[in-house]
DNA sequence: TCAGCTACGTA
DNA sequence: CGTACGTAGCTGAT
C-alpha cells in the first residue's frame, strides 16, 4: 500500500496524534452537490428543495469520517462585491443566473452547520477561495495537516506539503486527491506554478478570457520552459508563432488573470483556528432540522455515527413497540392507578364507528408516557372500571393525544363520557403544519414525521393465525390479539407523533392555533354534530314529487324534440345529439369533447330556435333540486334530525367543510332552490332558528389587510356597499348608480379576491376584456393600495413558501417558483386567496368559540346547529331570542378587530329560509 | 367496483 | 384564463 504524509488517519497510537484541518468552499462544493442530484427528487412537502444540503451534507460525512479532521470550517462566500470586483468590475459578468432552488438551501446548511458545531465562515470583501487560503496558511504555520474539500481549480495553488485538495468529480463522492504530484499530473505544472498557468489560459466561469489560441498544453510548455509567468514575459519577444502574437497582444488580460487569481492568505477573520474545533452540536436541533428537511434515517443514522454518536434505536425505527396489557373485567381501574395517575401525556386510540352525529366505542388503547400499554374493551368494564375510566378520560389534569379525536368524541359523548384535557390531537397539528395534505390518516403521519412505519397486523391476520396456530390458538383469538396490538400501536404512535408534531408547530408558530383555535372548535363541532337540524321530512317529500314530475317532463320533451329516446344525463349522448346530429355551434373544448355545462347550453339557447338546450337546462335544474332533496330525505336521523359532519382538516385554507350531508351548498340563490331551505326547521321545544351572518366578511379583510383608505372608509359611509364602490370607481353620486354600474363592480369587489383576470371578468360580465380591463383600471385608481397588497401577497409568498392568515395560519405553495406557468399562475391565485379566505375562516372560528362559551356561561339552552363559512344557524329557545341574539351579535362582531366594523346581520325564522335577511 | 370526468350547488 | 369545497351520474377501465 502507497502511503504518504496526506493519506488520511495514518495516526497510529504510538504517535502524537496530529490536528487535521478540513476546510471547505461551501459553495463551490454546494454548487457541486446541487447538480449532482436532482433537484426534483428533493423537494420537501413544503417545496423547499434540497438536493444541495443533501449532497452537502452526505460529502462532509464522507470527509469526516474518512479525513477524521480534528478542526473543520466552511467557508462561504458573500453578496457583496469582493477585491476582484473592485479591480476588475467585470469579474463574473455574464454567469447565468442561479437556478432559484439553489440560495435558500444555503441557508439551511449554514444552519445545518451551526447545529452540529462547525464554523461557517464568511467575509465580506473576499471569497470563499481567500477564507481558505488564509486558514490553510494558518493551519500550516502551525503544523496541521491541512484538507481543502473545493470545486474550484484555484486552490490548486495552495497545495504541497501538509495541504491537500480534494477536488469533486462527476460525482460528490468522487474526490481526486490532488497532491503536487496529482496537480502536475493534472496540469502539467507544480502547484506553485498553477497561478501562472491558469492567468494564461484563463477562467471562463470568472469572465476572464485567457490568451486566444493556448490551452493548457501550451501553457504548461511556456511555463516549463521560462520557469514562471515572471520569467516567460520577461522574454516574451522571444516566443514565435501565433501563440507567441496572441500572448503580446492579451498580456494585459494575462497580468490582470494572474493578479485576480491570487488567493488571499491573510484576511481578518473573525474566528482563530482554536475555534474551528469540532464540539458542542446539538443533536436535537439537528433531528428537527432534518425532520423538516424530510432526510431519511440513513443519512441521519451515517451522520450520527460520524458525529461520534449512534441515533438511539436507528435499527428499531422501522415499527412501534408495545408492552401491550389487554385488561380484563375489573382490571382497568387498577391499571389506571398505576400507570396512567400522573400529569405525562398519554396516548389514545380508538376502536369503532363514529358519524351523523354519534357513534359507539367498541375498544381503546392508551399509551403511556412511561411505556405501558392498555387495551380497553368497554364491553367489559364492571362499574368500578367504568366509573374509574370515565373519570380519567374526562379529567382534565391527566394530558392526552389522539388522532382525529372528533369521531372518538363523538362516540363517547354518545355513552355520556367526556374527553378532557386533550392537549395534542395529531390530525389536527398535522392539519396546521402543512395543510392541503392529501391525507392525514396516522400511517402517513408517522411515515412523514417519524420516518415509521404504522405496522397494521390485524389486515394480515390470516397469516397471524397461521404462524399462531402451530401454538395451539385459534384464528378468531389470533385476529382478535391482531386487532389489539394494532390499537395498542397507535395509542403509540399517536403519543409519539404529538411530540414530534408539538416541535413542528413550535417552530412555525402553530401552537396557539391549534390550542386556543381547532382543538377547542373540535369539541363545539361535536357539539353542533351531535344536535343536528331538523328537517320536516313530509314536505321534503313533497318537494322531491314535484321535482320529480318536472325532470319527466323534460326528458318527455326533450325526446319529443330529439325523436328518439335518450339519456338527458349523459354527456357524451348530450355532445352526440347537439353537435353532430343537430349541428349546433360547438362549445368551449373539453377533454372528452364540447362542454354541454350551463353556460354553454344558455349560449346554444340563444344561438338557435332549437328549443332543445332550454329543456336541458330545466332538466338539469329539476335533477339537480330532487337528488338535493333525496340527498337530505336519507339522512334524516331517527331523531328527525339531519346530522352533518364537519370536517376541519380537509380544506387548505383554514375552512371547514361539510359532508354527508353537505350541508354548506344547499340551494339558496334561485326561489326553487330555496324551498328546499323550508325543509330545515327550528326543532321542537324550540321558538325559532336564528341565522348571522358576515356582510362582505372577505372584502372587509381585504380593507384592513390591504390599509387602503379608501376602501376603509367606504365601509364606514352608510351606503350600500357595492353602490358605494361604484361611485368612488365611476365618479358619481352614490344615487347616480345604476344597477349595471353596481353589478359590475360587485362583480370586481367580490372577483379580487380570486385573482380575477380581465378575462375573466369580461367573461363573467358579457362584457369585452379591453372594457374589462378598462374597469379594473378604473378600480384600482381608486384602490390602489388594495392592488399592491395583493401584489406583495403574492411576492412574499414566493420568497418564503407560504402564504399566512391574520392567525398565523400557513398555506404552503410551492408551485409559486413551478416553470410551468399554468401551475404558476395557479398557485399565485391561491396565494391571493388563501390569506383572505383563510383569515375569514379564522374570525368566525374564534366567533364560534365565542358563541359557544357566552351560550354555556349564560346558562343558555339555545345552540348552535350549523356554520356555512360565513354564517352560523342556531336554534333559539323560547325566551332566549333577545339574549342570543345580542350575543351571537357581540361574539361575531368582536371575533376580531378590524380596521373596518365586522357587520353582522341576523335573521329569525321558523325555517331557515325564514331566517334568512 | 373503482377512478376520472363533467356538472353544479354553496361561500 | 376566479378561490374553497362535496356530491352525483356517466363512462370505461379493472
Amino acid at each position: 500500500m502507497v502511503t504518504s504524509d496526506t493519506t488520511p488517519a495514518r495516526t497510529g497510537a504510538d504517535q502524537q496524534p496530529q490536528a487535521r484541518l478540513l476546510l471547505v468552499d461551501g459553495h463551490s462544493m454546494a454548487f457541486r452537490a446541487f447538480y449532482a442530484l436532482p433537484a426534483d427528487r428533493f423537494v420537501t412537502t413544503t417545496g423547499q428543495t434540497t438536493n444541495a444540503v443533501y449532497g452537502f451534507t452526505s460529502m462532509l460525512v464522507k470527509l469526516m469520517r474518512d479525513e477524521r479532521p480534528t478542526h473543520i470550517a466552511v467557508a462561504w462566500d458573500r453578496s457583496e462585491p469582493t477585491w476582484r470586483d473592485e479591480e476588475y468590475g467585470a469579474y463574473k459578468a455574464g454567469r447565468a443566473d442561479t437556478p432559484h432552488e439553489f440560495p435558500s438551501q444555503v441557508g439551511l446548511l449554514q444552519e445545518l452547520l451551526g447545529l452540529l458545531g462547525v464554523a461557517s465562515l464568511s467575509v465580506a470583501g473576499f471569497e470563499a477561495d481567500d477564507i481558505v487560503a488564509t486558514l490553510a496558511t494558518r493551519g500550516r504555520e502551525r503544523g496541521m495537516e491541512v484538507v481543502i474539500a473545493s470545486g474550484d481549480r484555484d486552490t490548486f495553488q495552495l497545495v504541497g506539503e501538509g495541504c491537500v485538495v480534494l477536488y469533486p468529480g462527476k460525482s460528490l463522492s468522487d474526490l481526486t486527491r490532488m497532491t503536487p504530484d496529482e496537480v502536475e499530473a493534472k496540469s502539467g505544472v507544480r502547484p506553485e506554478r498553477y497561478r501562472d498557468l491558469a492567468a494564461l489560459v484563463g477562467e471562463k466561469s470568472d469572465n476572464l478570457p485567457g490568451v486566444p489560441g493556448v490551452g493548457p498544453k501550451t501553457a504548461a510548455k511556456w511555463i516549463t520552459k521560462y520557469g514562471s509567468l515572471g520569467e516567460l514575459v520577461a522574454h516574451v519577444d522571444e516566443i514565435t508563432g501565433k501563440a507567441g502574437a496572441s500572448l503580446r497582444e492579451h498580456l494585459g488580460d494575462v497580468l490582470r488573470n494572474h493578479r485576480l487569481n491570487e488567493l488571499t492568505c491573510d484576511v481578518e477573520i473573525g474566528a482563530g483556528l482554536d475555534d474551528l474545533t469540532v464540539d458542542g452540536w446539538d443533536r436535537a436541533g439537528v433531528n428537527t432540522l432534518m425532520d423538516n428537511l424530510e432526510f431519511n434515517t440513513e443519512l441521519r443514522g451515517r451522520l450520527f455515527a460520524v458525529m461520534g454518536e449512534e441515533e438511539p434505536g436507528t435499527a428499531s425505527h422501522d415499527g412501534f413497540e408495545v408492552e401491550l396489557t389487554v385488561l380484563g373485567t375489573g382490571e382497568v381501574a387498577g391499571w389506571l392507578g398505576a400507570h396512567a395517575a400522573g400529569n405525562a401525556r398519554a396516548g389514545l386510540a380508538f376502536e369503532g364507528s363514529w358519524g351523523q352525529g354519534g357513534g359507539e366505542v367498541s375498544a381503546l388503547a392508551i399509551a403511556t408516557a412511561s411505556g405501558a400499554t392498555a387495551h380497553i374493551s368497554p364491553a367489559l368494564l364492571d362499574p368500578g372500571d367504568e366509573a374509574a375510566l370515565a373519570g380519567w378520560l374526562a379529567d382534565d389534569q391527566h394530558p392526552k393525544a389522539v388522532h382525529d379525536a372528533k369521531g372518538p368524541m363523538l362516540a363517547l359523548a354518545a355513552r355520556g363520557w367526556r374527553l378532557g384535557g386533550l392537549t395534542s390531537d395529531t390530525a389536527l397539528a398535522a392539519y396546521l403544519v402543512q395543510p392541503g395534505q392529501r391525507t392525514f390518516a396516522l400511517g402517513d403521519l408517522c411515515t412523514r414525521y417519524l420516518s415509521r412505519e404504522l405496522e397494521q397486523r390485524a389486515s394480515d391476520a390470516a397469516q397471524l393465525s397461521l404462524d399462531i396456530s402451530g401454538d395451539g390458538g385459534d384464528p378468531a383469538e389470533a385476529a382478535d390479539q391482531a386487532a389489539q396490538h394494532d390499537l395498542a400501536v397507535r395509542a403509540r404512535a399517536t403519543l409519539d407523533l404529538a411530540g414530534a408534531l408539538d416541535a413542528r408547530l413550535e417552530q412555525r408558530g402553530g401552537v396557539r392555533l391549534l390550542h386556543e383555535l381547532e382543538l377547542p372548535l373540535s369539541r363545539v363541532l361535536v357539539d353542533m354534530e351531535r344536535t343536528g337540524i331538523a328537517a320536516d321530512r313530509a314536505y321534503l317529500d313533497e318537494l322531491e314529487a314535484g321535482f320529480a314530475v318536472a325532470v319527466r317532463q323534460a326528458v318527455t320533451e326533450a325526446h319529443r324534440v330529439v325523436g328518439r329516446e335518450f339519456n338527458l344525463g349523459s354527456p357524451k349522448q348530450l355532445q352526440q345529439i347537439l353537435f353532430t346530429e343537430l349541428g349546433l355551434p360547438t362549445t368551449k373544448k373539453i377533454k372528452t369533447g364540447y362542454t354541454t355545462d350551463a353556460d354553454a347550453l344558455a349560449w346554444l339557447a340563444a344561438q338557435t330556435d332549437n328549443e332543445l338546450p332550454v329543456i336541458l337546462l330545466r332538466h338539469r335544474d329539476q335533477t339537480r333540486l330532487r337528488t338535493t332533496v333525496e340527498g337530505l330525505v336519507k339522512t334524516i336521523a331517527a331523531d328527525g334530525r339531519i346530522h352533518t359532519t364537519y370536517n376541519q382538516t380537509v380544506a387548505a385554507t383554514g375552512r371547514l367543510s361539510s359532508t354527508e350531508p353537505n350541508l354548506q351548498n344547499i340551494p339558496v340563490r334561485t326561489e326553487e332552490g330555496r324551498r328546499i331551505r323550508r325543509a330545515l326547521v327550528v326543532g321542537e321545544g324550540y321558538e325559532s332558528l336564528l341565522t348571522a351572518d358576515y356582510s362582505q366578511i372577505e372584502l372587509r379583510i381585504m380593507a384592513h389587510m390591504s390599509g387602503d383608505e379608501a376602501l376603509i372608509e367606504s365601509f364606514g359611509s352608510g351606503h350600500d356597499f357595492h353602490n358605494e364602490i361604484a361611485a368612488r370607481v365611476f365618479k358619481l353620486d352614490p344615487t347616480e348608480v345604476d344597477g349595471e354600474a353596481r353589478a359590475r363592480i360587485k362583480a370586481m369587489n367580490y372577483g379580487l379576491a380570486y385573482g380575477l383576470s380581465a378575462f375573466g371578468l369580461s367573461q363573467q360580465l358579457g362584457i369585452t376584456p379591453d372594457e374589462a380591463r378598462g374597469l379594473m383600471d378604473d378600480y384600482f385608481a381608486q384602490f390602489g393600495r388594495v392592488r399592491d397588497y395583493l401584489h406583495e401577497v403574492v411576492l412574499q409568498a414566493r420568497r418564503d413558501g407560504y402564504t399566512e392568515t391574520m392567525f398565523g395560519r400557513r398555506r404552503y405553495l410551492p408551485d409559486l417558483n413551478s416553470d410551468n406557468r399554468q401551475r404558476r399562475e395557479m398557485a399565485e391565485r391561491m396565494a391571493l386567496n388563501a390569506p383572505i379566505q383563510g383569515s375569514a375562516a379564522d374570525i368566525i372560528k374564534v366567533a364560534m368559540l365565542g358563541v359557544d362559551e357566552a351560550l354555556r356561561s349564560g346558562g343558555h339552552r339555545s345552540r348552535m346547529l350549523l356554520q356555512v363559512h360565513d354564517e352560523l344557524v342556531l336554534e333559539v329557545f323560547p325566551g332566549e331570542l333577545e339574549e342570543v341574539t345580542a350575543l351571537v351579535r357581540e361574539r361575531m362582531a368582536g371575533a376580531y378587530d378590524l380596521r373596518v366594523p365586522l357587520a353582522v346581520s341576523v335573521g329569525v325564522g321558523a325555517d331557515w329560509h325564514e331566517a334568512a335577511h
